[in-house]
DNA sequence: TCTCAAACGAGAGCACCGCTCTCGACTTCA
DNA sequence: TGAAGTCGAGAGCGGTGCTCTCGTTTGAGA
């Protein structure tokens, strides 16, 4: 009766291969990374035809898509975690856990954050299906500077330049908080990203010890109140 | 007689088909990325066998690590040539031209700026070779930081962290020198990254303004002398 | 000048890829 | 009970990197 329970046989037999597809590309992605990802070698790893996992995803594309939706949930479940267990008062250390955590992870699971963060896999453009899983991750991020910005009063310029953030997030953040916020995230991605792509081979010995220092500078809660607009250089 | 002259005619059609061969890679690679650079199709539009371009490169990674060499290269000419143009004395400016020029280079080049500072393409890992040419690129920005320790009288700590970038480029930078140049690159790197890839995508709607506004704040000249190691938090 | 090894281009072939189509078997629903 | 829908398997298409062979061409040494 009610369409949860007493599935018919059939539907609950996709549903489960339906995951167990989803697995297998899942343990490919992480070991050999999202542009080798082969829908034949997913078959194989399931002992069915290749054309069969076409009955269940109709091209590579969407199970790309899949995957991208599963891990930007994971991730965000992560980071919210971290944060829930932080002073949410403390901003200072909500950023550091979150530039922690988000490391961590990356260092874990590398191949899954080069498909988030890294070049977009030749052929594969991310739909519009991805933009809410991985609005949950900025998410953390605009709540933490929403906070700095209530503390300031906020009452900073608030430009057309960053109109999509404030429409995006229902949060009316000022400009100088959305600068602070892009310049914190885009120096955490750059500097995992330097990491983990092996530009600091060589040249830093510690990557442990860097990390924390670059991360404690790039504190997006430091130095509110900066002029954004208003007087330019 | 003199090695360089009177080169037989073979040397000399393999020289010119060399680089008939890395010129159509190139135009490939800039179309389409370097996941997809494909041999066979640099061979149909040379009008060649397949088999016959692995005469001149012996796998598709060699191409890839020609044209890494290649453009590695281009993007050090560009930057060495905009930074010339630059008072030397104004760190500040020289920075804004390193951050603009990258940007420039990258928003026309886009492909090529995933293949050098993007996620590492699948089943390739970018040989030693590579290493000299990357270094011109950063060698600019080391040359900054020398001479923004030089203003701070360059006393502070010389940590084990980066006793890599010291002895790979000769200069005796102080960490905090390190740590402003490695932050700013990572912001540089991120906030171009983050464009790029589509991550600002509704969120920014002024990419060029956006920029001046990161690029500005990312100045590694900026905030000489801060504590580095010694007092930590 | 002649010889012979090296270099070369072309083609066939191997194993892989994404994807499509057909066909027979099965399940579901009216 | 039929009809319609779903499924898995297999063949096949055009693409990929790469290897091997074969006949030709080239160039350097005897």
């Amino acid at each position: 009766m009610t369409p949860s329970a007493a599935l018919s046989a059939r539907a609950v037999a996709r549903r489960e291969l339906t995951g167990a597809i989803v697995a297998s590309a899942r343990r490919q992605l992480a070991e050999i990374g999202p542009a080798a990802l082969s829908v034949r070698a997913v078959a194989r790893d399931l002992g069915m035809a290749s054309s069969a996992v076409y009955r269940y995803f109709p091209s590579r594309d969407d199970l790309l898509t899949e995957l991208l939706v599963i891990i930007y949930g994971e991730l965000a479940d992560r980071l919210e975690q971290a944060d829930a267990a932080v002073d949410r008062s403390d901003l200072g250390e909500r950023w550091l856990t979150l530039g922690r955590t988000l490391r961590c992870w990356a260092l874990a699971a590398p191949h899954e954050y080069a498909f988030l963060y890294g070049s977009p896999v030749p052929g594969y453009s991310a739909p519009d299906a991805t933009v809410a899983p991985s609005g949950r991750v900025t998410a953390i991020l605009l709540d933490i500077m929403a906070e700095s910005d209530r503390r300031s009063s906020g009452t900073g310029a608030r430009s057309e330049i960053y109109a999509g953030i404030r429409e995006g997030s229902g949060i009316d953040l000022s400009d100088d908080a959305c600068i602070r916020g892009l310049r914190a995230w885009g120096g955490l991605l750059g500097a995992i990203s330097l990491e983990l792509f092996g530009h600091l081979h060589r040249a830093v010995l510690d990557y442990d010890a860097h990390f924390e220092l670059i991360v404690a500078r790039l504190d997006p809660s430091a130095g509110a109140g900066q002029d954004a607009l208003s007087t330019g250089r």
